[in-house]
DNA sequence: GCGCGTCCTTGACCTAAGTCAAGACCCGAA
DNA sequence: TTCGGGTCTTGACTTAGGTCAAGGACGCGC
């Protein structure tokens, strides 16, 4: 329901040359190729094209035979599993400097899930090979990989946990909270996504997440008005979400 | 209730000596270490530990300080998450040659997670920076665990879906699919834990898994006797996962 | 300002699945 | 053989949360 066929315009391309050293900044700054050398980085970008997404717009689809990955550049990709009856689960958000679609080039032929862009963004895609050659080359951005993967496979499962243990409103709270980060007890968070693709986060309908905010709301946690979230009670929050500390 | 505290033993341990060609020709057959030169193998023998595990002990629990990882020499560990009301959801059961506790080692400080036999065991148990030096100057190993963590990841994300948008009969179907992996039309598998643990497994509670396995016996799908499950109509079985071709 | 479409909320309903409490079964020990 | 312990199943009940169908509300173009 998040994508009609009819939405699945053709992204932009541009070729290696242009604005190359601005790319080859811009990946710096993720922690992946943060301290990449200049040769690597052009060979990396010189292989590679860079793709201009609207929002909402398909990035891949699940199944899609895959012969690279995305960086993501500029803007938020999210990657999400749909079910027979069309209902969404939204599996991670990546931002500037994280990869997308890595697992299907490391292991695999074709991507495991769908993604598609939250706001007008900016990729690098880049060749399975040519990403397989940087990795055997330079061990440095190989355990980067490793430790981004780790990273991503205990959001996994926590999200695992989420799902098959606690309950909407915990979820809800969980997830406010983690966009909330830091910050004083009263804060204005933004969603950053309609209320639907929070839902498809938060593992729910959105009429369920809907009355999850009212209960919310009715004991005095929040408000909401659009997509930002005034957070009247942080602690509240908190209990509700079941504090669960990181490790 | 599946780790009364009662239970956690001391595993054995053994020094590095002893039947230390053995070990590494078990490593060996892990598709992780498979190619490995004798002398690294050698030496991560040597900086590790062997440990022997009784059935249903406890190797780690989550929030424990990781200062390794363990790899799995012979028996299978299940790793799962724990609520606070006691239920348990297990992430994954990994066998010989497969590394356990290797997210840990390799982002953040303690186990996301806790980890327990289920059957008699022995694990190889790599201090963290034995690991980290082999990675770092082994190439080829750092590109097998890659490709190990996304095949976690892609099975992660399957959870996550099954979870989220397919209910237990579905579930349990598809775990049992993939027992029997392959084979013909008429099959017996075996479960390999008792339905309390499959039930954690498959994301639900035993009285439900019980209801669900009867369904499915009702429908002529299959037969069960203790931890025998006896396929008696594939087809139908497949129907019912919803037959999800894998990537 | 008006009308329309999209997104969001609300209400009424229904069903999957969790809880609680017995019982049945199986097995090993005495 | 009988007892006692787990483990599994069954039944009756409750509830979270999904579904369906109307309404609102907001934003945008005209």
């Amino acid at each position: 329901m998040t994508i009609p066929s009819g939405t699945r315009k053709q992204a932009a391309e541009s070729g290696g040359a242009g604005a190359a050293h601005d790319l080859r900044s811009m990946l710096r700054r993720g922690s992946l190729f943060e301290g990449l050398d200049e040769e690597h980085l052009s060979q990396l970008v010189a292989r590679g094209r860079k793709r201009v997404f609207d929002a909402d717009q398909t990035v891949f689809l699940e199944g899609d035979r895959a012969d690279g990955l995305f960086v993501v550049l500029r803007g938020r990709i999210r990657v999400f599993k749909v079910s027979p009856k069309g209902r969404e689960q939204t599996l991670m958000t990546m931002g500037a400097g994280e990869p997308v679609g890595e697992v299907a080039v490391l292991s695999g032929v074709n991507y495991p899930a769908s993604a598609e862009t939250l706001e007008p963004s900016e990729a690098l895609y880049i060749p399975r090979q040519a990403f397989l050659d940087l990795i055997g080359r330079e061990p440095e951005v190989a355990l980067r990989l490793l430790s981004a993967l780790s990273a991503r496979l205990r959001s996994f499962a926590s999200l695992i946990e989420d799902l098959s243990l606690r309950d909407v409103s915990q979820r809800l709270a969980a997830y406010l909270l983690s966009l909330a980060s830091e910050g004083g007890p009263e804060q204005t968070v933004h969603l950053g996504m309609s209320k639907n693709q929070l839902s498809a986060a938060v593992g729910t309908v959105p009429e369920t997440l809907s009355r999850a905010f009212q209960q919310l709301a009715r004991a005095g946690a929040l408000e909401t008005s659009g997509r930002k979230v005034e957070i009247r009670d942080r602690r509240l929050l908190e209990r509700v979400a079941g504090v669960k500390s990181s490790g």
